[in-house]
DNA sequence: CTCTTGCATTTTGTTGACAATCTGCAAACG
DNA sequence: CGTTTGCAGATTGTCAACAAAATGCAAGAG
């Protein structure tokens, strides 16, 4: 055994120590409804995850009562559990609260982030401008990558640990919608450069009430080509 | 077996056919936390509670893994889960959110409610004004009960479900505190009433942006009487 | 041919038992 | 006297077995 060896061993100890098996079995359920792994209104059947998992049923049945309720699966009597499936009426619902939320982001990072998130936020502005004008039609993914992290480390600066958990259960929410329509995969990029680089000066500049309407507006425009590409004239919610 | 019992019968066998016994321990713990009849921070012991509610321990530990997602309980490994304790600063962080949760609700209502709800808005607020001239040292707790149901309904009225969910949630997190501190029990009351006129008067008149911020002002507005009441001068938020 | 009925299989709901961990207290040690 | 060690009981974590319900399919009735 040498340092590696124990290091990997005390890694897994301490895992082990403070996560139960239900909390792993959700985070990774989690992870795999995230990223796509696992279908939108796929059926997850206890025993084969268990045994996928390594576990019994007990455990993932309580991971599958957490998820239900952070809006990630959706609970049958006696007939199962399906990865949540997000209409567009209920996406473009999940968008208002999203705004709203985001709006506060704006308005409270703007009061407290320091100059090393800044730097870091236009960092990541850097890097999404080289992927909207190289490899747009590549890697689409990889850009949305960067744009979650870009509005993640917002959410953090804002220094509201209510308001982050509420809004990455919001997004995560999002993100089933996202997935399950593999919408906005070519559109936005240009557009969403240039909020962001609005949106972290005005951060930078301490202008609460600007940074807070860019960051709603940011999101309902988002809302809206969503509407646009669908044809849906943005239905239920008129402004 | 007369009809009375062959209905007790039936609405038993309706609520056993579609609610699973977890879901039930689940709501029937979110009442009792939310009511007070568990305290803050008290420790949940699953043996007990099973017992109490005649199941197994099983489905009290689904339940417990739903009301941690919700924020109403915390689960330390091995230690057991306790009624979530939310500090003063939490719950100040967590009037940010609800202000800006309301605020949305504020501006979808004037936009959306029917004027069958706007009526029973007004008799809500007639309501909390004799409370407030008349039984207010008598039962505070009365009062309490028509500023939800008042909060509620203009939730309600917002007409997007995502937010009316989040709402609760965070709404039920600040009874938390409220519970554990017993606040807001002798002041606030005549203030309350005359926002909430305005407020009704804003969503009648269809002024999204008035209501919008009257209903964000009026949470954040209580947060600060909060603060004042224990001498905390707002410390991490200031406006 | 279509629809219903009944059965076998699969899947979920619940339970009780076992293993692992923590808590409290008392004895032993320095 | 304070600290540590070592049980004994209580509590939580996990699992496997049983009960109940749903699903799929095939046989039979109309």
């Amino acid at each position: 055994m040498d340092s590696r060896h124990r290091t990997v061993a005390a890694n897994a100890f301490e895992t082990l120590r403070e996560h139960s098996l239900s909390s792993l079995a959700q985070h990774e359920l989690e992870r795999q409804i995230i990223t796509g792994g696992l279908a939108s209104g796929a059926k997850l059947n206890e025993a084969d995850i268990a045994t996928s998992l390594g576990v019994s049923r007990g455990p993932v049945r309580e991971a599958f009562r957490a998820l239900s309720q952070a809006g990630l699966v959706r609970v049958e009597k006696n007939r199962g559990v399906f990865v949540r499936q997000v209409s567009l009426e209920e996406a473009s619902e999940i968008y208002e609260v999203r705004a709203a939320l985001e709006g506060l982001i704006g308005k409270l990072a703007a009061r407290r982030i320091d100059t090393d998130a800044i730097g870091q936020l236009r960092a990541l502005v850097r890097k999404m401008q080289a992927h909207g004008k190289l490899h747009t039609q590549r890697k689409p993914e990889a850009y949305f990558v960067l744009n979650v992290e870009f509005h993640d480390l917002l959410a953090r600066a804002a220094g509201n640990d209510a308001l982050l958990t509420n809004y990455r259960s919001v997004v995560n929410q999002l993100d089933l919608y996202r997935r399950a329509t593999l919408s906005s995969s070519k559109e936005n990029i240009p557009i969403s450069t240039r909020d962001h680089e609005a949106i972290v000066d005005a951060v930078a500049l301490r202008d609460e009430a600007l940074a807070e309407r860019l960051m709603s507006d940011h999101v309902l425009q988002s809302r809206a080509r969503l509407h646009l590409a669908l044809g849906t004239p943005v239905a239920l919610a008129p402004s």
